[in-house]
DNA sequence: TTAAAATATGAACGGTTGTTCATATGTTCA
DNA sequence: TGAACATATGAACAACCGTTCATATTTTAA
């Protein structure tokens, strides 16, 4: 179950790492990605601000299922909505998103 | 269901994004990433290389939870193995990963 | 105020995913 | 070869998650 320095090292790797809840935080951060229909909500925004019923349209799926994972998107900070008569607005609320964006393609494309 | 220009915007933003395919892969991708315990897994190898055993220690679950997850990572190129006697070694295999987790950080630290 | 349009929300379902247990495979050493 | 250790894998279960349908809420305009 262990061998020479096992226990050694498990110390000390374990003293260097950012704390638990830290990393529960930023897990459920990326889950928020690991979803194509949000990365498709996110990459339409990247052009712009867009009403709800835009972006049903441009990923081909219920508004109700846009609106619910609009939600996600806010509770985690990613997007801002702005109210205009009948119409919502959502917007990108952070410029990590699109480095982040970069990252992950540039990680598939070899 | 429609106002004033949706049907241009919508046909406009969506030529602008990358197809499908990629955004699907993509959200593959970052589902690696929205796991703790894998998140767990990947920051134990910022600091060096590692035997399944000592991961498993170190992010205190069952060999057998590590075993699987590392097959996860492996799976996404995010890992690779190297067997030394009766242990096998899990490093990581991408740069991008520390970056992408330097600007999660940064999100979540607002 | 009523109708219509846009969005939000709750309940339910089906599918996915992470963990565990048990066990198989691989490796070393006596 | 056999025992002991390290790792990998399959099956099964529970919990979680994304979608849809139905409906509620909000807003405008007649």
């Amino acid at each position: 179950m262990s061998h020479d320095n096992h226990k050694e090292l498990v110390t000390s790797v374990k003293a260097n790492m950012p704390d638990a809840d830290t990393l529960f935080e930023l897990a459920d951060f990326f889950k928020v990605f690991g979803d194509s229909t949000r990365i498709r909500i996110m990459c339409a925004l990247f052009e712009r601000e867009l009403s709800v019923c835009c972006i049903a349209d441009i990923v081909g799926m219920e508004q109700s299922t846009v609106s619910h994972q609009l939600r996600v998107l806010r509770q985690e900070n990613l997007v801002k909505v702005r109210r205009e008569g009948k119409q919502s607005y959502y917007s990108l609320e952070d410029e990590h998103i699109k480095l982040i964006f970069e990252m992950g393609l540039e990680h598939i494309l070899e």
